[in-house]
DNA sequence: TTGTATGCGTTATCAT
DNA sequence: ATGATAACGCATACAA
């Protein structure tokens, strides 16, 4: 076993320095073209590699990148956690992931995560609460990423979708399909997506000239049991009064609403059409399938952590030029602005999925 | 921000020397009780934690564990992880995730892990051919344990359930619904858990005095789309050769076989009784829901976890002693063996999760 | 261009 | 019991 191997050893082996082999292990120009080759022959020799924690040590950067993660087993965090394992094994930083369950203080967990100075940015995945918390760090200068739909816009770099325009779009395909009377079970009034994809819903019916009917909108918390409310609810009205198509605002809810479809007897899309938001992996497999709008939940992953890595990359360099150069005003102005122009809100497109759970109204159907 | 806060400025704030905060922090017995309390206050005042980075570099034991994993989007393994992450979070320990897709050689991935000397130790989760490569450094004296349903068993320690008791279980349950024509959807022969699986349904059988009857018995790939395959088979013999139940090895395939059968139009469990294995999260939301052998994930993961972090701090514990006192052979040798002793293979147990796939053969309702 | 010396934050080995 | 001081493995300013 070759464990113990370290620059020095690999210094001794090629006959030079700690310093050069240190260079050229950082591609420093300044080795002679023979030099570095003997020295990158014994290094892929004896396979040598750094050891992390000292060049962490040594020049203040480790190259670890926290995931700030709701539980796992949430619906959507799998597949954003896989865009950033995607992303993160083609560059040369770890994932140290914090999973945190429902029962810590998460203000706590943030500050021991930032007290161990163990990570040198985050990336933080629907993270609730902790958003003011977060802004500050950021703003201290701390590298951070979010993804969220929960809060309303900060200065926060943040990755996710435009649900206003989603949301009109799924609303506009409802009345392609020549629907007119169309209801939306919206997601609780403290998560910006539910106020924004409530809003691109209403858009779109406007643009078509129909006027929002209040009793068609209904209330519900984003979670399966809330879509199931909503459906006996609305099932329960004189027959003649239901709506032809319902926009829900997230899958989980719709698979209530389809789950008391079934019990009643009521026949989807037939009697009523189901569309859904997410595309969360269940939604293919639900009877009848579920059409939705198409969260790119790994893509984002992915361009969170490339936004996160950029950021980190950035304040490692102006970090250095900081401290030798305290007088460089003007180039740190305008990196800084620059930083700035770099739009800190990224917005990935969505699409829709059209599968069983949708079709033309009833009305439209008996004409043909 | 006191951000840069060190061991040398407690040391200077308590007015003592950076030694005595580090064994303070240490718990060290050797400090002055008066002292102590001292510089606890210091400590506890700014809030000082110590940086993971140079505690690993001073005593070569990073407070980091590796866990390599297959794509969280496959089943079972967020349930993993989230065992993984609650035990975690009661340690000292963080926890760096190692997700690996398919493209590349897990053989150097895992080569990198060591390598990089980041991680005291690894937990490996469904390793795949990566097992002989993970029992050499485990022999080699890197602490690692493995969650795995492939390899046969090896030296390697090792968290998982009693699949040939389980598999038992679930067929003694059809029996004891008084089903006699029970077939069995296998894994592949490559899974050692598909093995066992059919030892155990074989087994059950067999104590119940029914003869085997090898055209009930059919090859799966754990695989949706094997489910499937099977189903046509199956459903296109002629009915009185059907069974009247069928155990199959994995809910995936399960969700294939029940897609086929509303296809089909069969009654599930009316026509045909259908057993699956694990308990996946889809499982209670099927239509109709599946009856399964529930695997507990999460325990395993924290199981495993915890073996690891045992396994660890002895590695720590035992490097120190051999270094001090080469001369104990006898204390070394017994700790040795007791590590022998400690069952490397530790076997959670399952339960039966009956749901509304499974019922008493036709023949016997019809009886009735 | 290359080597030497120092520092990073902590633990551990010495003295005292 | 406590305080200097030398590692730990690497990067880097400085000297050559």
């Amino acid at each position: 076993m070759h464990n113990k191997l370290t620059i020095q050893d690999i210094a001794r082996l090629a006959g030079v320095s700690k310093a050069t082999v240190s260079r050229v292990l950082n591609h420093n120009p300044s080795v002679n073209g023979l030099l570095r080759e003997r020295v990158q022959r014994v290094i892929k020799e004896h396979n040598f590699i750094p050891s992390v924690i000292a060049v962490g040590l040594a020049d203040g950067h480790t190259r670890l990148i926290g995931v700030l993660a709701p539980p796992l087993t949430w619906p959507s965090v799998p597949e954003i956690m896989q865009g950033v394992a995607e992303y993160i094994e083609q560059t040369h930083y770890e994932m140290v992931l914090y999973s945190i369950g429902l029962e810590r203080n998460h203000s706590d967990v943030l500050d021991n995560i930032l007290r161990l100075k163990i990570v040198s940015g985050l990336l933080a995945i629907f993270p609730g609460e902790l958003m003011s918390h977060l802004t500050y760090r950021f703003e201290q200068g701390f590298p951070l990423v979010t993804i969220d739909d929960q809060a309303e816009p900060t200065s926060l770099p943040w990755v996710g979708v435009d649900n206003h325009t989603s949301a009109y779009q799924a609303t506009r395909y409802l009345l392609d399909l020549g629907h007119t009377r169309i209801a939306h079970l919206m997601g609780p009034q403290h998560y910006y997506c539910a106020i924004e994809r409530y809003q691109g819903y209403a858009h779109a019916l406007r643009d078509a000239g129909i006027i929002l009917d209040p009793a068609l909108v209904f209330q519900g918390t984003f979670v399966p049991d809330s879509g199931r409310q909503c459906a006996i609810q609305l099932f329960s009205r004189e027959k003649s009064d239901w709506p032809t198509a319902l926009f829900v605002a997230n899958d989980q809810m719709a698979y209530g609403v389809l789950d008391v479809a079934e019990q009643l007897g009521i026949q989807i899309p037939e009697e009523i059409t189901v569309v859904g938001f997410d595309d969360n992996n269940f939604s293919a497999l639900t009877r009848p399938s579920l059409t939705t709008i198409r969260q790119p939940f790994s893509q984002m992953g992915r361009q969170a952590l490339e936004t996160l890595v950029t950021m980190i990359d950035q304040h490692h360099h102006t970090g250095k030029e900081a401290l030798n150069h305290p007088e460089a005003e003007e180039t740190q102005k305008s990196m800084h602005s620059e930083q700035e122009d770099t739009s800190p809100r990224i917005q990935i497109p969505t699409h829709l999925v059209v599968r069983t759970s949708s079709g033309v109204p009833r009305t439209l159907s008996i004409g043909l």
